[in-house]
DNA sequence: ATCCATTCGTTCAAGCATGAACATAATAGT
DNA sequence: ACTATTATGTTCATGCTTGAACGAATGGAT
């Protein structure tokens, strides 16, 4: 080992994972004040995008979708819920599970937010070739996958 | 405007960039798990990390870096400066501004934290050839760019 | 049948981050 | 010099997220 440590910022791959982190930030950020006159959080949206493309999800599935606690998911549901915009019923077999859709109101909202987030996503995105883009996806899956093993 | 509108979820754009936010999330729990035994979480990293690099920044200055508001930093400061791990000197000239800096300790703590990053940094990274990497910082660096501009 | 472990959802306290409102200091305009 | 504007840092109330502890329901082992 050396005396001098070598420093991460001389490293190539911690700058460029730092400038991975700042670019999410940047992005989630935008995407909250973008957000923000639809009255809806990212956090939200992501609950809303799920619960379309999984109807009848179960709140612990959600939860492990989203990768946040299933106490977030209780804190989090019954506003969206008061708004219309979910229904949580009960399951038959199961009486301990609540199985989560979207109302109408519920994907109507969702629509209008998925314009802004698209909008936002190809704003960012659009400065890579298609072939870069895609790369860049099948990295991240591959990061995703090797850290949660970790 | 197509009556079906198309899905995010067709969108390579879309779903690259759901892959982007999910590594960062993933990496971010993962660091803030390693990092516990030496009582640091993920946004007090950062602040040593800063003051490392840049001696004598201001606290706005140091916001910014971060990308966060003012009143994150006066919130973070105290407990770190409480546990002796930097110093915040007045300014002589301009008497608004609090000058920070590193103390030995905060130094210390810092080398300790940076090798459990890049740790993490390296396993994640490690599974993209060297190119691969720049090309993701670089549209990355891209990104954070076009959006500040938003 | 009866435990035992597991799973699902909830509650609660704690820690963080945010934005608005504020106080003080510096700067620019006149 | 005097005022108005801007910049820095703080305070405070609010809301989000987490993790631990809990209750209820399920499933399996004997």
């Amino acid at each position: 080992m050396n005396i001098t440590q070598e420093l991460p910022w001389d490293n190539p791959r911690f700058r460029n994972w730092v400038a991975v982190a700042r670019a999410c930030h940047v992005l989630e950020r935008t995407l909250a004040t973008k957000l923000a006159p639809l009255d809806l959080k990212p956090a939200q949206l992501d609950v809303l995008m799920n619960l379309y493309r999984h109807p009848g999800m179960s709140q612990h599935d959600l939860a492990r979708k989203l990768l946040v606690g299933r106490s977030n998911i209780t804190m989090l549901l019954p506003q969206l819920e008061a708004r219309g915009l979910l229904r949580r019923e009960g399951d038959e077999k199961d009486k301990r599970v609540l199985r989560l859709n979207l109302t109408e109101a519920g994907e109507a909202l969702l629509m209008r937010a998925l314009k802004v987030h698209m909008a936002l996503i190809e704003k960012a995105m659009s400065q890579s070739t298609p072939e870069q883009c895609d790369m860049i996806g099948e990295q991240m899956r591959k990061i995703a996958d090797v850290l949660k093993e970790a």
